[in-house]
DNA sequence: TCTGGGGTCCTAGGACCC
DNA sequence: TCTGGGGTCCTAGGACCC
């Protein structure tokens, strides 16, 4: 029997926050979605005022100040930090080890020696003496328990972060505990739908019938419900498979009204896109642009319209992308609305050195393109010039919002945390 | 007034092939 | 009145995840 554990941690970007402001260990903390808008972590005092994951900020402003809530602007570069140390962390208890998102990760603890609870326990301890960032473990033959027994690690205080779900009568027993919406694969959709078949918990969504599932859902749900018996259906996929796309896109500080800005704006995303392209040596042959108003605003209609287009030869240089991106965004463009968001997507997405020459290839053209691409990002990231194209106007900040950042304590000698 | 960003997978249907 | 069988590929849309 295989045996995964899922080690989450624990409300991730507020204890990233917390680890180098001590002051705020007890006192409630959130951290918000880029320019400042929704809530994307709360610590477990903020939970407990019932605000909800992805809440807009300005509706609980009043929350905030009532109880001194402390807010943080989004501070990736930290958090990928952090992630990458509890990562490193996490190899010390097995080598086969899946990187699940930025907080998660899978471990295969099937040839495990001690018993499960300590050796949870153990991986709990190091990671907060290590990095010193709280996790819950949760121990099971499947992912899909291994995650109800995360969920179950943190929500019952008595099991100290740590739940081994391995004996099928607790795994029973649990799932009868657990409503439907919290098993992983049940989202918003199928939540309801089951509901009207009068599935309301875990352990009635694993009582199904697997091929009445199949015919009126999915494979996606039939594997959970067998997940959900102990049979194991998604393995540890150790190396990660190749990204299929790459996407930029921003909500916009301010709305954007003038063709010129929303150009620009679209520019810069296009750049920023082809350069995370080149840094991961991929080139891509299919661009998408995409432009949307906001579907909150009541006093214009909604317009929201996306173009795409395929390149002869997949690329990454800026001088290719941009031009063909600047033709979709004539083909998007409507006068007269406030425009919210905007973003590129590039797809077929293929390994640099691996691409299909198309047929007026010409091999010095590349090798040009590609030292001036490499000059271009070695100027950008020194950080002592800038260099742009003309669509470019990388001055003007239509995008982020962040007052509320905290210092780069991991990425710049001028913000490290001083002690006295 | 103010509402994030970045991904994956599956399915159905259409176009096309021999 | 009767109108084959077996495929692939692509796209859009829907659903899910963190």
């Amino acid at each position: 029997m295989p045996l995964f554990a899922l080690i989450d941690c624990n409300n991730f970007y507020c204890s990233c926050e917390r680890l180098f402001r001590p002051d705020l260990r007890r006192r409630p903390v959130a951290v918000l979605s880029n320019n400042d808008g929704c809530v994307v972590a709360r610590s477990a005092e903020v939970k407990a005022l019932g605000i909800a994951m992805g809440t807009p900020l300005f509706q609980i402003r009043h929350l905030v100040k009532q109880h001194d809530i402390v807010l943080f602007s989004s501070n990736y570069g930290l958090y990928a930090d952090i992630s990458a140390r509890v990562m490193a962390s996490l190899r010390a208890f097995s080598d086969h080890l899946e990187v699940y998102s930025i907080d998660e990760a899978f471990i295969d603890l099937t040839a495990a020696q001690a018993d499960l609870a300590s050796c949870g326990q153990a991986i709990r301890e190091q990671l907060y003496r290590h990095v010193g960032v709280p996790v819950s473990v949760g121990i099971a033959p499947t992912k899909t328990l291994a995650k109800l027994a995360n969920g179950a690690a943190k929500r019952f205080r008595q099991c100290h972060g740590v739940v081994d779900l391995s004996q099928p009568e607790r795994q029973r027993r649990l799932l009868a505990l657990t409503p439907l919406e919290e098993v992983w694969g049940v989202g918003r959709q199928l939540g309801p739908r089951l509901a009207r078949l009068g599935i309301r918990t875990a352990l009635q969504l694993a009582e199904m019938d697997v091929r009445f599932v199949r015919q009126r859902f999915s494979v996606v749900l039939e594997r959970t419900v067998r997940e959900l018996n102990g049979e194991s259906c998604l393995e540890l996929e150790e190396v990660p498979a190749p990204q299929k796309q790459l996407v930029c896109s921003r909500s916009f500080g301010e709305r954007i009204e003038t063709y010129d800005e929303l150009r620009q704006a679209l520019s810069q995303l296009v750049c920023q896109a082809a350069a995370r392209l080149r840094h991961q040596a991929l080139k891509a042959g299919i661009v998408t642009l995409f432009i949307r108003t906001s579907p909150h605003d009541t006093q214009q209609p909604y317009y929201g319209n996306r173009a795409s287009t395929s390149l002869g030869e997949a690329s990454n240089d800026s001088r290719v992308l941009l031009p063909l991106a600047l033709r979709l965004f004539d083909k998007l463009w409507r006068e007269d609305l406030r425009y919210a968001k905007g973003g590129v997507q590039l797809e077929g997405l293929c390994p640099a050195d691996q691409v299909q020459p198309g047929l007026f290839h010409s091999p010095q053209d590349e090798g040009k393109g590609k030292q001036l691409m490499q000059a271009l990002d070695r100027l950008n990231q020194s950080g002592r010039a800038r260099v742009y194209f003309g669509a470019q106007r990388p001055e003007a900040d239509w995008f982020m919002t962040r007052t509320l950042l905290s210092p780069a304590y991991t990425r710049s000698w001028d913000e490290l945390p001083q002690v006295r």
